[in-house]
DNA sequence: CCGCCGCGCATG
DNA sequence: ATGCGCGGCGGC
């Protein structure tokens, strides 16, 4: 094709052109590829397919064409072919010039579920496609082109010229054509010549008599990592479950059976044995030759978890962040050919390839990484919601603190509840104590571990029991503060206070990478003497070394847990009982499970609760309940102590008394007063750019478009801001935030429609909208 | 008067 | 997103 490069009247006449329909022979001259690419524009573009890929390309497959006035050659993603209709546009259209994959990596149900997600999270659908596909999948990781050797055709070898050659072949020349016959399938060079114990020579002579031909084939060369095959795990039995359990599974089950899409709310206390209803059910679709697919926070792809599943089914794929692109391919080929029964990951895993999936599970349905914080911002339970209706199985969300979504949902009997209300053995909840530390005279005098707390530990370690401290800041103190003029010091791109690190004495941001050795003098006023305030988990360890020097003590955050295997090292040094204090951050609060744990201390339950945040009841009342569950879970019991100044905080208070029914009640009735999710729905629109007032002003002009759209077109959308965002400036740029609310998402997503692409552009302030936000800051 | 840069626009 | 065309501005 040629290129002009300025579109002329005169050059685009010479140009040849499609035929006009009169002219064409038959209408199916005209083969069409719809293409989504991965750009912001959501449109379908169309390609002609010529005559050579006919029979190949399909929906689903990755094709590389032309694009743009210069043609350059970009991938994209071919979501339907046909002859040509009167749909289609009757302009020239240009040639899909080659096809990249030997088979399409999508199936119908996956290009609808994609294309729901565009729409549900207001994105392209080539954007949601380029998510799917794992980059080691995109660069067939793993694999590369080899030379293979067969005998050349039968009908060839059989002709008297052939024959002769045969008769009269040398030794060598001889055992290599025997060795390939042998075979019965193409060998590569290396194993043929050590199949006839000789060099290359002879294959070469055998090629140049035509006797034997070869060819290019893509080939595996995985490395077989443990991780990968993992062979030789010891099996073990279903375990026998209590009454509660059984219900939960019949319940499950039916639905399995009916293959219906029915979605279970699995409300059960930490230590109820939610895993082993999981694992029951699944036993249920692997019967049958089906695949099932467990979602799970990041955090809790802890080996102690996936042992559980290893050792109960043949194969499973545990797809967590610490996998090689090449390792990714591996599953992603070994799930799409249906050898997987299991597949447990993270958020991406819900895309998982299975081909006859019968069954999806969230684990702690309630966190909020199920939500993807860049494009598509999807949430990866209401794609599991999609999933299990389009291929009609059963959806389970498990938590002991179900979020107030799943819960409105069951209250608007949308979705079934099963209660397990009892751990099992029978085991009692933990005691939970609150203690008010506002005239606590160890806090007072600046320690974090209060009087109370302190005893308690003491006690615990005494009878030989081992604790949790849990604080949700890392770093040594997160705050340096001027007594000069009372402000603490900020990250310089940032509207954060830094963090003061004491092992690498650097002042950190936690937001971006901004760090520095901690100034000496006052970066506002220049008065000396910055002091450190406050405690994160660097001087709580200290404090507990200070406190108990005869115990181990091991702190675990996101510093001290970088490398690939450290969080298993440490988690095992806990389980031999080689550590007897684990503290940490958000990182300890989940699914761990030590018999031995009889104390659990939160160490400041504020810090959550006073998050300028719609959710911060939610997370506060979800962060206790969560860490209180890790204990008691033997037969010693447990006891909890949460400090506070807030003790008469609903979110802590029915926390304490393991009452989620209490607290749903409570919380619910606030939103439902203020309109706010789950009774509406948000969009939120986060717009940052270098300069303050630019932005302010821009965020104005947005939200008034919007306001006056959704007037025009009688949508009942609320506009609440614009504001400032909790984090007004972050890594350079000035950000401000404004929220659509309506009870109906589709109202949203239709307003957004109607201006997008008509809405102003501002030199240097870009913007996104995020549906159904999770994070506010 | 010509060349370069930046904005706006279309992308099949 | 991204590249290209067009128009504005600055240099010669």
């Amino acid at each position: 094709m040629s290129k002009p490069k300025q579109q002329s009247l005169f050059e685009e006449e010479e140009l040849p052109e499609n035929p006009m329909p009169w002219e064409r022979e038959s209408a199916q001259d005209l083969y069409l590829a719809q293409i989504v690419l991965n750009r912001p524009v959501d449109r379908v573009f169309h390609y002609l397919v010529p005559e050579s890929m006919r029979a190949l390309l399909r929906a689903g497959h990755r094709v590389q064409v032309p694009f743009g006035r210069g043609n350059q050659l970009i991938p994209g993603y071919c979501v339907g072919v046909g002859p040509a209709d009167e749909n289609q546009p009757s302009i020239r259209l240009k040639t899909v010039e080659t096809i990249l994959d030997s088979r399409p990596l999508f199936d119908a149900k996956m290009l609808k579920l994609t294309r729901w997600i565009a729409d549900r999270y207001l994105c392209s659908w080539g954007q949601v496609l380029e998510c799917v596909v794992p980059a080691g999948v995109k660069n067939q990781a793993g694999t590369r082109m080899v030379t293979v050797f067969e005998l050349a055709a039968p009908s060839h070898l059989a002709g008297d010229e052939s024959a002769a050659l045969i008769e009269k072949l040398p030794a060598k020349q001889r055992a290599v054509f025997d060795a390939l016959k042998l075979a019965e399938k193409p060998l590569t060079l290396e194993a043929l010549t050590q199949a006839a114990n000789c060099g290359s020579g002879p294959v070469q002579s055998l090629k140049k008599k035509s006797l034997i031909r070869s060819h290019q084939k893509r080939m595996q060369h995985f490395e077989n990592d443990d991780d990968v095959v993992h062979a030789h795990i010891k099996k073990q039995d279903d375990l026998q479950l209590n009454p509660d359990q059984c219900r939960a599974l019949d319940q499950i089950l039916a639905a399995i059976r009916g293959q219906r899409s029915e979605t279970f709310v699995l409300h059960g206390v930490t230590g109820s044995g939610k895993t082993e209803v999981y694992i029951q059910a699944i036993r249920e679709v692997v019967s049958y030759g089906q695949q099932a697919i467990v979602l799970v926070p990041e955090i809790s792809l802890t080996p102690q978890a996936i042992q559980r599943f290893r050792s109960r089914f043949d194969s499973v794929a545990v797809l967590h962040s610490h996998l090689s692109d090449s390792d990714r391919h591996y599953h992603w080929q070994n799930i799409a050919a249906g050898k997987v029964q299991v597949i447990v990951g993270a958020r991406s895993a819900v895309f998982a390839p299975a081909p006859h999936l019968g069954l999806i599970i969230i684990d702690e349905e309630h966190e909020t990484s199920f939500k993807q914080e860049t494009a598509p911002r999807y949430h990866a339970r209401e794609v599991a919601r999609q999933r299990s209706e389009l291929e009609s199985v059963p959806l389970i969300l498990g938590s002991a603190t179900p979020t107030l979504n799943s819960w409105l949902r069951v209250i608007e009997k949308k979705d079934t509840l099963i209660s397990m209300a009892k751990r099992v053995n029978d085991l009692p909840m933990p005691n939970v104590n609150i203690i008010d530390v506002r005239n606590d005279v160890q806090i007072r005098r600046n320690d974090s571990i209060g009087r109370v707390l302190f005893t308690g530990m003491q006690h615990a370690l005494g009878a030989g029991g081992q604790v949790i401290l849990f604080l949700n800041l890392r770093g040594y103190s997160p705050a340096l503060w001027c007594k000069g003029c009372g402000n603490s010091v900020k990250c310089p791109h940032c509207e954060i206070s830094l963090t003061w690190h004491r092992d690498k004495n650097l002042a950190v941001c936690h937001s971006c990478d901004f760090s520095a050795k901690p100034p000496t003098h006052c970066p506002g006023c220049g008065a000396p003497g910055l002091r450190f305030v406050g405690t994160g988990t660097q001087r709580l360890e200290e404090e507990v070394k200070a406190k108990f020097p005869g115990y181990k003590c091991q702190r675990m955050d996101s510093d001290t847990m970088r490398g690939a295997g450290s969080h298993a090292r440490v988690l095992n040094a806990f389980a031999s009982g080689e550590v007897d204090i684990l503290l940490g951050t958000q990182m300890i609060a989940k699914g761990l499970d030590f018999p031995n744990v009889t104390l659990v201390g939160v160490v400041d339950a504020d810090t959550m609760l006073h998050q300028p945040d719609l959710f911060a009841s939610e997370r506060t009342f979800q962060l206790i309940a969560q860490v209180a569950g890790r204990t008691g879970r033997g037969m010693q019991g447990g006891r909890v102590f949460v400090q506070t100044a807030s003790p008469s905080e609903p979110a802590i208070l029915k926390a304490a008394e393991h009452d989620f029914l209490g607290f749903a009640k409570y919380e619910m009735g606030h939103r439902k007063e203020m309109l706010a999710p789950p009774y509406a729905h948000y969009a939120r629109v986060i717009l940052r750019g270098p300069q303050e007032e630019h932005v302010q002003e821009f965020a104005r002009q947005l939200s008034q478009i919007l306001s006056d759209a959704a007037e025009e077109k009688k949508l009942s959308v609320q506009i609440l801001g614009p504001a400032p965002a909790p984090i007004i400036r972050l890594k350079k740029y000035f950000r401000y935030h404004f929220q659509l609310a309506a009870v109906n998402v589709e109202e949203i997503l239709q307003l957004w429609r109607e201006v997008d692409g008509k809405l102003p552009r501002e030199k240097g302030i870009e913007y996104i909208i995020d549906v159904d936000p999770v994070n506010m800051r």
